[in-house]
DNA sequence: GAGTCCATGTAAACAGTTACATGATTGA
DNA sequence: TCAATCATGTAACTGTTTACATGGACTC
């Protein structure tokens, strides 16, 4: 997983409290990725235990005291390296951890190597691509008269549309960034 | 959670054993859900328990013995209950287990009350459409101008364009649906 | 007076993944 | 001979959700 690495790449933009990263996390990648509350503060502090963020604990009047996290220079090196790693996880589009992953490191990417996500996106649109494929074999097979169905293969066949629309989505937003990251160098 | 459910769908097409269901699951909602066998048996001592499955022991020669599972009387009424049910969870694209508990649905739908579940798909387009707003209205307000990002904010952009992309594509295919089961009647 | 926001936490339950184990059959 | 298929399982771990708890400040 890489809730640890999405933190990092919060706190890269903005230190904070694990309450305003909660937040955040519904603003930025929160169509990616929604974390509640008890999962950062319990990541926070193993985060901390293996020297990735600082805690500075603040006072304040009014309002319940809080801990604002900062980025340690281990927590940047981490962030770099895994923004290098190739995505893993199973290519299935069910959990779709690496969707969602590239999401993060993409959000993160100022701060590692740039280069080495964009062949990451090659890769993953390959095996989306190669998926989509198959996807439409098993319509063409299994459905060649979409036209005539009704009943239950008129079920299958709507939910197999969604696998198919859902896989054609992903590949053109893939292309969308690739194009976008070649425009900017 | 809903994989009782799809192993009702699955098993109401067809009986079969722990093994062929996790091989099945690959090759009808795989697109929206993959599980892994041990998952599969774990649930399915757990739906026997509950009375929701036969088990039939089924010698075979030149092959491990397997248990053969057939969906009972009370496993036929919870699916149909399940189906004419609303979709619960949070409506954040993140997880989204709606979409996916929609798809076991709609696979099982002869099995329960379709028009129990149209009304279900026209909730859901309505929220997916308000949370579609939502993310466009991030995207006027913080890029107005997205042909002249560079670095980080294009990045951030991208990221934002995914969450777009996604969830214009679950609508069209919640209209696909919609307009395949109002043609159906 | 009720509800929301800020802020952190414990505890328990549920869901999902990964590793290990067994063992015969079939095909490259 | 090596790998894959069939078939089920235990065990440990990681990840995620839900419920409960506290308590002041602010808004309707």
């Amino acid at each position: 997983m890489a809730l640890p690495h999405a933190i990092l790449v919060s706190l890269s933009e903005q230190s904070g409290s694990g309450y305003e990263l909660a937040s955040r996390f519904d603003r930025s990648i929160g169509h990616f990725w929604s974390a509640t509350h008890q999962q950062i503060y319990r990541t926070l502090r193993t985060m901390e235990d293996d020297g990735w963020v600082h805690v500075t604990p603040v006072t304040q009047q009014g309002r319940p005291d809080k801990k604002v996290y900062t980025v340690a220079e281990s927590g940047r090196a981490e962030l770099a390296r895994w923004i290098a790693e190739p995505l893993t996880g199973d290519g299935s589009a069910a959990t779709d951890s690496r969707t969602r992953d590239l999401a993060v490191k993409l959000r993160g990417a100022v701060y590692g190597d740039v280069s080495a996500l964009h062949q990451q996106i090659v890769a993953l649109r390959a095996e989306r691509a190669a998926l989509l494929d198959v996807y439409r074999g098993y319509e063409k097979r299994q459905f060649p008269e979409p036209g005539a169905l009704r009943g239950a293969a008129l079920h299958q066949h709507l939910v197999l549309r969604g696998g198919i629309r859902a896989e054609e989505s992903s590949l053109d937003w893939l292309d969308e960034v690739l194009a976008a990251l070649e425009g900017d160098q």
